[in-house]
DNA sequence: CGCCAGGGCCATA
DNA sequence: TATGGCCATGGC
Protein backbone atom coordinates (compact mmCIF):
# COMPACT_ATOMS: atom_id res chain seq x y z
CA UNK A 1 0.00 0.00 0.00
CA UNK A 2 1.18 3.32 -1.11
CA UNK A 3 -0.12 5.83 0.80
CA UNK A 4 -0.22 9.62 -0.25
CA UNK A 5 3.23 11.05 1.61
CA UNK A 6 0.99 14.58 1.24
CA UNK A 7 -1.09 13.58 3.72
CA UNK A 8 1.79 13.08 6.64
CA UNK A 9 2.90 16.52 5.87
CA UNK A 10 -0.48 18.27 5.93
CA UNK A 11 -0.94 16.75 9.52
CA UNK A 12 2.56 18.02 10.66
CA UNK A 13 2.09 21.35 9.25
CA UNK A 14 -1.66 21.50 10.87
CA UNK A 15 -0.53 20.51 14.01
CA UNK A 16 2.33 22.81 14.17
CA UNK A 17 0.61 25.00 13.24
CA UNK A 18 -2.15 24.79 16.16
CA UNK A 19 0.37 23.87 19.19
CA UNK A 20 3.22 25.17 17.83
CA UNK A 21 6.87 24.32 18.70
CA UNK A 22 7.09 21.57 21.03
CA UNK A 23 10.38 19.74 20.33
CA UNK A 24 10.67 17.64 23.21
CA UNK A 25 10.86 14.83 25.77
CA UNK A 26 10.07 15.25 29.46
CA UNK A 27 13.74 14.27 30.62
CA UNK A 28 16.91 16.17 31.58
CA UNK A 29 19.25 13.79 29.97
CA UNK A 30 20.03 10.62 27.26
CA UNK A 31 19.78 8.21 30.28
CA UNK A 32 16.41 9.96 31.79
CA UNK A 33 14.85 9.16 28.74
CA UNK A 34 15.78 5.66 28.73
CA UNK A 35 14.59 5.40 32.72
CA UNK A 36 11.49 7.40 31.28
CA UNK A 37 11.33 4.80 28.03
CA UNK A 38 11.02 1.86 29.87
CA UNK A 39 8.45 3.16 32.60
CA UNK A 40 5.89 4.38 30.37
CA UNK A 41 5.61 1.25 28.94
CA UNK A 42 1.77 0.48 28.67
CA UNK A 43 1.58 3.20 31.82
CA UNK A 44 0.31 6.40 32.55
CA UNK A 45 2.85 9.20 32.30
CA UNK A 46 1.22 10.38 35.41
CA UNK A 47 2.47 7.16 37.20
CA UNK A 48 5.53 7.50 35.21
CA UNK A 49 6.63 10.89 37.01
CA UNK A 50 5.54 9.38 40.53
CA UNK A 51 8.23 6.71 39.95
CA UNK A 52 11.12 9.45 38.33
CA UNK A 53 10.63 11.99 41.54
CA UNK A 54 11.65 8.72 43.61
CA UNK A 55 14.63 8.58 41.78
CA UNK A 56 15.64 11.77 41.89
CA UNK A 57 19.46 12.05 42.62
CA UNK A 58 19.72 8.62 41.55
CA UNK A 59 19.30 8.97 37.94
CA UNK A 60 22.68 7.74 36.35
CA UNK A 61 23.71 4.70 35.26
CA UNK A 62 26.30 3.89 37.96
CA UNK A 63 23.68 4.88 40.72
CA UNK A 64 21.20 2.52 39.51
CA UNK A 65 23.39 -0.10 38.97
CA UNK A 66 24.06 0.28 42.71
CA UNK A 67 20.82 -0.40 43.91
CA UNK A 68 19.10 -3.55 45.44
CA UNK A 69 16.99 -5.48 43.23
CA UNK A 70 14.24 -4.23 46.02
CA UNK A 71 15.83 -0.74 46.25
CA UNK A 72 14.79 -0.59 42.35
CA UNK A 73 11.68 -1.88 42.45
CA UNK A 74 10.37 0.07 45.04
CA UNK A 75 11.65 2.98 43.76
CA UNK A 76 9.95 2.63 40.87
CA UNK A 77 6.89 0.90 42.37
CA UNK A 78 4.39 3.51 41.22
CA UNK A 79 4.81 3.05 37.40
CA UNK A 80 3.25 -0.39 37.68
CA UNK A 81 4.86 -3.78 36.17
CA UNK A 82 7.66 -3.24 38.75
CA UNK A 83 9.32 -6.59 38.72
CA UNK A 84 9.64 -7.01 34.87
CA UNK A 85 10.42 -3.13 34.79
CA UNK A 86 13.24 -3.40 37.34
CA UNK A 87 14.92 -6.50 34.93
CA UNK A 88 14.90 -4.33 32.31
CA UNK A 89 15.79 -1.36 33.53
CA UNK A 90 19.00 -2.89 34.35
CA UNK A 91 19.85 -4.68 31.83
CA UNK A 92 19.39 -1.74 29.18
CA UNK A 93 21.47 0.69 31.60
CA UNK A 94 24.23 -2.05 31.27
CA UNK A 95 24.12 -1.57 27.96
CA UNK A 96 23.79 1.95 27.53
CA UNK A 97 26.69 2.18 29.90
CA UNK A 98 29.06 0.04 27.77
CA UNK A 99 27.34 2.02 24.71
CA UNK A 100 28.86 5.23 26.26
CA UNK A 101 32.51 3.38 27.15
CA UNK A 102 32.29 2.10 23.64
CA UNK A 103 31.63 5.20 22.19
CA UNK A 104 32.80 8.52 23.98
CA UNK A 105 31.59 10.73 21.06
CA UNK A 106 29.23 8.52 18.92
CA UNK A 107 31.72 6.75 17.17
CA UNK A 108 29.04 6.21 14.68
CA UNK A 109 27.59 2.64 14.51
CA UNK A 110 25.15 2.60 11.81
CA UNK A 111 21.62 3.59 12.84
CA UNK A 112 19.98 0.20 11.95
CA UNK A 113 22.64 -1.59 13.57
CA UNK A 114 21.97 0.21 16.77
CA UNK A 115 18.38 -0.15 16.73
CA UNK A 116 19.41 -4.05 16.30
CA UNK A 117 21.30 -4.19 19.12
CA UNK A 118 18.44 -2.30 21.48
CA UNK A 119 15.28 -5.01 20.17
CA UNK A 120 17.81 -7.58 21.36
CA UNK A 121 17.65 -6.66 24.96
CA UNK A 122 15.18 -7.79 26.57
CA UNK A 123 12.17 -5.40 27.86
CA UNK A 124 13.06 -3.30 24.39
CA UNK A 125 10.57 -3.63 21.85
CA UNK A 126 10.09 -1.83 18.39
CA UNK A 127 8.52 1.74 20.20
CA UNK A 128 11.01 1.70 23.29
CA UNK A 129 14.19 1.57 21.13
CA UNK A 130 12.57 4.18 18.91
CA UNK A 131 12.18 6.34 21.83
CA UNK A 132 15.63 5.68 22.75
CA UNK A 133 17.27 6.14 19.44
CA UNK A 134 15.67 9.09 18.62
CA UNK A 135 15.12 11.21 21.75
CA UNK A 136 18.48 10.09 23.81
CA UNK A 137 20.96 9.21 21.19
CA UNK A 138 19.69 12.19 18.77
CA UNK A 139 19.32 9.96 15.88
CA UNK A 140 16.29 9.91 13.19
CA UNK A 141 14.29 7.34 14.05
CA UNK A 142 10.28 7.78 13.97
CA UNK A 143 8.59 6.70 16.91
CA UNK A 144 5.06 4.91 16.70
CA UNK A 145 2.93 4.46 19.76
CA UNK A 146 -0.59 4.34 20.85
CA UNK A 147 -1.21 7.86 20.13
CA UNK A 148 0.06 7.33 17.01
CA UNK A 149 -1.76 4.83 15.60
CA UNK A 150 -5.31 6.03 17.38
CA UNK A 151 -4.66 9.23 15.73
CA UNK A 152 -4.00 7.75 11.93
CA UNK A 153 -6.85 5.03 12.49
CA UNK A 154 -8.97 7.70 11.81
CA UNK A 155 -7.31 8.56 8.73
CA UNK A 156 -8.42 5.60 6.50
CA UNK A 157 -5.91 6.49 3.72
CA UNK A 158 -3.23 5.91 5.73
CA UNK A 159 -1.56 2.46 6.47
CA UNK A 160 -3.06 -0.16 8.86
CA UNK A 161 -1.68 0.77 11.92
CA UNK A 162 1.02 -1.89 12.65
CA UNK A 163 3.93 -0.27 13.42
CA UNK A 164 6.36 -1.24 10.75
CA UNK A 165 3.90 -0.04 8.24
CA UNK A 166 3.36 3.43 10.11
CA UNK A 167 6.97 3.98 10.73
CA UNK A 168 7.74 3.61 7.36
CA UNK A 169 4.88 5.39 5.93
CA UNK A 170 5.78 8.39 8.06
CA UNK A 171 9.78 8.16 7.18
CA UNK A 172 9.12 7.84 3.60
CA UNK A 173 6.88 10.48 3.84
CA UNK A 174 9.02 13.14 5.58
CA UNK A 175 12.51 14.13 5.28
CA UNK A 176 14.92 12.02 7.27
CA UNK A 177 15.70 14.85 10.27
CA UNK A 178 15.74 14.15 14.46
CA UNK A 179 14.36 17.38 14.73
CA UNK A 180 11.50 17.00 12.61
CA UNK A 181 10.69 13.31 14.02
CA UNK A 182 11.08 14.70 17.53
CA UNK A 183 8.68 17.24 16.49
CA UNK A 184 6.17 15.25 15.19
CA UNK A 185 6.03 12.85 17.73
CA UNK A 186 5.43 14.97 20.80
CA UNK A 187 2.66 16.69 18.63
CA UNK A 188 1.04 13.91 18.54
CA UNK A 189 1.30 13.19 21.91
CA UNK A 190 -0.18 16.35 22.42
CA UNK A 191 -2.77 15.99 20.31
CA UNK A 192 -3.94 12.91 21.58
CA UNK A 193 -3.92 13.71 24.93
CA UNK A 194 -6.39 17.01 24.58
CA UNK A 195 -8.41 16.39 21.41
CA UNK A 196 -7.77 12.96 19.88
CA UNK A 197 -8.64 11.20 22.90
CA UNK A 198 -10.05 7.39 22.89
CA UNK A 199 -13.63 9.63 23.33
CA UNK A 200 -12.68 12.15 20.85
CA UNK A 201 -12.99 15.99 21.58
CA UNK A 202 -13.38 17.00 17.77
CA UNK A 203 -14.51 20.55 18.62
CA UNK A 204 -11.54 22.81 17.42
CA UNK A 205 -9.70 20.26 16.13
CA UNK A 206 -6.80 21.45 13.26
CA UNK A 207 -7.06 18.22 11.63
CA UNK A 208 -11.21 18.62 10.82
CA UNK A 209 -10.08 18.39 7.14
CA UNK A 210 -8.64 15.21 6.68
CA UNK A 211 -9.94 13.02 9.56
CA UNK A 212 -12.74 10.58 9.01
CA UNK A 213 -13.46 10.96 12.68
CA UNK A 214 -13.94 7.42 12.98
CA UNK A 215 -14.93 5.94 16.58
CA UNK A 216 -12.22 3.41 16.44
CA UNK A 217 -12.14 1.09 19.10
CA UNK A 218 -9.20 1.28 21.37
CA UNK A 219 -6.45 0.17 18.93
CA UNK A 220 -5.71 -3.12 19.28
CA UNK A 221 -1.70 -2.72 21.31
C1' DC B 1 -16.51 0.57 41.81
C1' DG B 2 -14.38 -0.79 36.94
C1' DC B 3 -11.64 0.78 33.38
C1' DC B 4 -7.27 1.62 31.37
C1' DA B 5 -2.75 4.00 30.42
C1' DG B 6 2.99 6.87 25.41
C1' DG B 7 4.53 -2.14 25.63
C1' DG B 8 6.78 -6.33 25.63
C1' DC B 9 7.29 -11.26 26.53
C1' DC B 10 5.88 -15.72 26.00
C1' DA B 11 3.02 -19.72 24.74
C1' DT B 12 0.13 -21.45 21.37
C1' DA B 13 -1.78 -22.50 16.50
C1' DT C 1 2.50 -14.27 11.62
C1' DA C 2 -0.92 -13.38 14.71
C1' DT C 3 -3.66 -13.63 18.66
C1' DG C 4 -4.25 -13.88 23.90
C1' DG C 5 -2.81 -13.99 28.75
C1' DC C 6 0.11 -11.78 31.73
C1' DC C 7 2.34 -8.08 34.28
C1' DA C 8 0.54 -3.60 38.52
C1' DT C 9 -0.11 1.01 39.98
C1' DG C 10 -2.92 5.19 40.49
C1' DG C 11 -6.26 8.62 38.29
C1' DC C 12 -10.72 9.14 36.79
Amino acid sequence: MTADPEIAREILDALWGYYGDLNWWPAQTPYEVIIGAILTQNTAWRNVELALDRLKGRMTPEAILSLSIPELEDAIRPAGFYHQKAQYLLTVTRWFAAHQKRSPEGSERSLKKLREELLSLRGVGPETADTILLYALEKPSFVVDAYTKRLTLRFPLLPAASYTALKEYFEKSLPREVSLYNQFHALIVVHAKTHCKVKPLCRGCPLERRCEKRLTPQSPK
